[in-house]
DNA sequence: AAGAAAAATCTGGTCATACCAATTTCTGTA
DNA sequence: TACAGAAATTGGTATGACCAGATTTTTCTT
């Protein structure tokens, strides 16, 4: 429902159907696209054009080609960058949880003090940030969690992490329940990344651990309770509609 | 030293010389690229074909085009699968002993009859299969830590995982560690898959979260081994090129 | 009639050119 | 100097043509 008429870009409007054709199960992984000069006509676009999709297609390897032979559909493609929608916020931060536990507890040990001083800056950021200023904050908290992710020595971690955290900047829900948590008691999320921090500095690697986990149990608290207004909300609204259709109003005209 | 002239494929060719360009400094993050006309003159290709190359970069979010204004260059991106290169072994199987170590642990709680029996079968088919044939075990062990990686219910940790066996299976030094270490105590491994699902049968976090470890412990005492091996041939070729170098047979002549 | 060679054809690959629309730059006026 | 409008620049799309690899059909040989 937005995937059409993105200003201009013709050849994305291509690929959203194609994807939407592949996707239906018209056209399911092995089966064979048609020619790109049906597919031209079909649309009622250039070749050039349909060239382009398929080309944008095959490089995020949703189809190969294969020259004098036709387009290819391949496996649907999983990527988190591109699955916000399918991914529950609940899935994402208990990944965070683990993952970033464990970072948490690896750099413990690895840490060193240059990176523990960038991580004091940050706090001091988040500390005398007014409250008004929440974009900041966001931005030294993310700083936060990737200077740990660094510490890690290991970049696949880092990689790890640091989509995760781009995948949360696009869930609505987990940025609320987030800056909710922030918002709400900021002493104790002070607190908490000072636990973190300090677990750090002691290189005790199971209290860092630990210290992050909670950290995040907290978020995934606050994310169940919004989770669970948020359906409270809808069972009302579904029940005052329900009222609405089944009114005595209408029962008695 | 083979992106060029890949058969056909004109735009990957082109592709490839833009990331050089954009890789080696010339066109650093923010700057544009020369215009789509100069570009096809200066590699000598048509419009449509430069179009071509640069929407895959679009795609894969390496620049981003401004209609009227020009295509400007973004920030390298970083993918699991595409850096294979900068990223070491050790990196990603300490990558797996925790993330799949974490994994564990919650399937073992998480874990249904279904998923046992099928962890049984791929234990079988490990068990049975003669040694000659080590694709068949290759397959039954990926199918056996991605039915751990499924029973955590989580689509976050089972895609990571997965993307971590994808990236695994294009390092060459991983696999032979990995095939080493399964061919030389067959018995061993298969008492450690067996300890793991001991572990998610009991319904116990904990040993199934050691059992892992263990298991990937093991493969990464032997990737050192093979690195320790490598190096020391390394060192023993470098000594005898240095021999031949300096050697006394040219100084007296 | 069976099989192999050859031709027709279907498919992607590339090119040249033209025109449109958004953006940027230049320019002349106020 | 400031600013509106024209001109140049840049990406966006369309036609149509021709090439090369792959597939199918036809034809010729045995």
């Amino acid at each position: 429902m937005e995937s059409k008429s993105k200003g201009s870009r013709l050849y994305r409007q291509i690929t959203s159907k194609l994807l939407e054709m592949m996707e239906s199960g018209e056209y399911p992984p092995g089966s064979r696209l048609p020619a790109e000069r049906e597919l031209s006509e079909l649309f009622g676009v250039s070749r050039p054009t349909i060239r382009e999709a398929v080309i944008a297609l095959e490089s995020q390897g949703r189809v190969n080609v294969k020259t004098g032979s036709g387009v290819y559909v391949g496996e649907p493609q999983v990527d988190i960058t591109s699955l916000g929608s399918s991914i529950s916020p609940f899935e994402l931060i208990e990944a965070r949880v683990y993952i970033e536990g464990e970072a948490a507890a690896i750099a413990a040990s690895l840490i060193n003090n240059e990176q523990l001083e960038r991580l004091d800056e940050a706090l001091a950021v988040m500390a005398q940030e007014n409250s008004q200023d929440n974009l900041t904050s966001a931005v030294a908290d993310r700083k936060f969690h990737s200077i740990i992710s660094e510490a890690t020595n290991n970049k696949v971690l880092t990689l790890f992490i640091n989509k995760l955290w781009d995948a949360q900047e696009k869930l609505e829900n987990i940025r609320l329940a987030h800056s909710a948590v922030c918002m709400k008691d900021k002493a104790q999320r002070m607190a908490e990344h000072e636990a973190i921090v300090g677990a750090l500095k002691r290189r005790d690697s199971g209290a860092a651990r630990i210290a992050m986990r909670s950290h995040f149990a907290r978020i995934l608290a606050a994310l169940h309770e919004k989770a669970e207004e948020a359906d409270v909300n809808e069972a009302k609204l579904k029940a005052s509609k329900n009222r609405e259709r089944f009114s005595l109003d209408r029962m008695v005209d």
